[in-house]
DNA sequence: GCAAAAGTGTTGAGGGTACACCCATGA
DNA sequence: TCATGGGTGTACCCTCAACACTTTTGC
């Protein structure tokens, strides 16, 4: 049997696309490069795999060192091999996205980066390597996922209202959906259920405050937009 | 910057589940292991990634050699990464999944396997590294796939009647579909075309042949089972 | 003529869409 | 009391599920 070291393989690296929803828009966590290639571009978090390291491990090295995130909902996407993709040598990119409550980090910088922001996704830079094919696929994936999935609630509070719900998904899907049809095909669902408390001191009348079913496992949920 | 040469990286596989329908069953071709790890077990086709190689070029040489097929459906599955699914050492697995139609190859044993064999999905041996887990998300995401995106054909020969289409749909899904409202649900779709002739010679009333319309190139086709 | 399988049509129930009205709050 | 936004109810339509009869072939 053959040693592996006699073999070259190409790097392996991990990239995420992190969502986040904040002010009433879907955003996209970016990172302003110090180093090239790419230098001084905007491009999505990532890193290399290290030799023992398992994809939730390099995942979260970049959440916790780069992000000063942890615990966040992850999925992984696409593995992307254009043999050119990357201007230094072949490199393989196994891509995850991530869905985060902004207010509940405070995003730095870390030693790789100059920057670090939040983009709305509709307003996005230009992005080094083929991160935008990345982060397209992501967002697709997104809202593909979203019809058929509770995935909404990681990106909102722990308790929240049926309009902040409905106005998520209108981004997510950037489309209008009928509020009442969506708050009673979420509550049928029993994806959510009611806190018995309501958000007070906003402008009219007060809206149910609503957390998310943990304990339903299982569920055929489907949404249908008009 | 860096140069890459400077990092170890872990070794890169490419798997493959390949699909295949075949007196009334659904299959999956194996590989018998002509070498150390798991010489003489069952494991699923797959292949090193050389370095200039992308992913497609790669299964096509899996295809091409081991199997002696080309022009194949082909779709990128999920890429495994568990530091302890090889005892060789570190070996991240991108996995692919194929639907082909049988008839149209003759498999045959490479120099590195002592056996190639088709396998019904409901009676598959004992498979070496973690390809059972493997075989699982690929079969688990056919039945997600055929049920919004008309993948079935590619199993199919170039015409095909509607029982034959019906009864792979069965197979694939392992429940029982109302054959009439599966016909109409699919004529409907405009997935397919009438050819005007008929599978004559068979014991009973000749069944209309059908040809896949692939001049349909997007459509909201959806499924929906009892 | 009979068995076996293929083609086709109908009906009723349920779910989704498209609506309008009432309610609670702050100013 | 008025404007604004949140909560709820209903009717129609359309689709889907369930089901039975007729047709064509081989023996």
């Amino acid at each position: 049997m053959k040693s592996f070291s006699s073999y070259k393989n190409p790097a392996l690296a991990i990239d995420l696309v992190v969502f986040g929803y904040h002010d009433d828009r879907l955003s996209v966590l970016l990172l302003n490069r110090k180093d090239e290639p790419f230098k001084d571009q905007w491009t999505l978090p990532g890193a290399f795999l290290q030799m023992e390291e398992s994809f939730q491990d390099a995942c979260d090295r970049v959440l916790g060192t780069k992000l000063g995130m942890n615990k966040v909902y992850m999925e992984q996407l696409f593995t992307f091999d254009d043999p050119a993709r990357d201007p230094r040598g072949r490199v393989i990119s196994v891509t995850y996205y991530a869905l985060i409550n902004p207010k509940k980090f405070e995003v730095v910088a870390g030693k790789m980066a100059n920057d670090v922001q939040w983009f709305d996704v509709r307003k996005l830079p230009a992005l080094g390597f083929d991160h935008k094919t990345i982060f397209k696929t992501a967002h697709q994936r997104l809202k593909s996922k979203i019809l058929y999935y509770p995935v909404g609630f990681e990106l909102l509070d722990e308790t929240f209202t049926m309009p902040e719900l409905h106005h998520l998904y209108e981004c997510i899907l950037e489309t209008k959906i009928d509020r009442r049809n969506f708050s009673r095909k979420l509550l049928a669902s029993e994806y959510i259920v009611e806190t018995g408390s309501r958000r007070e001191g906003q402008q009219n009348r007060p809206a149910d405050l609503y957390k998310f079913n943990k304990k339903l496992k299982q569920n055929n949920f489907q949404l249908n937009i008009n």
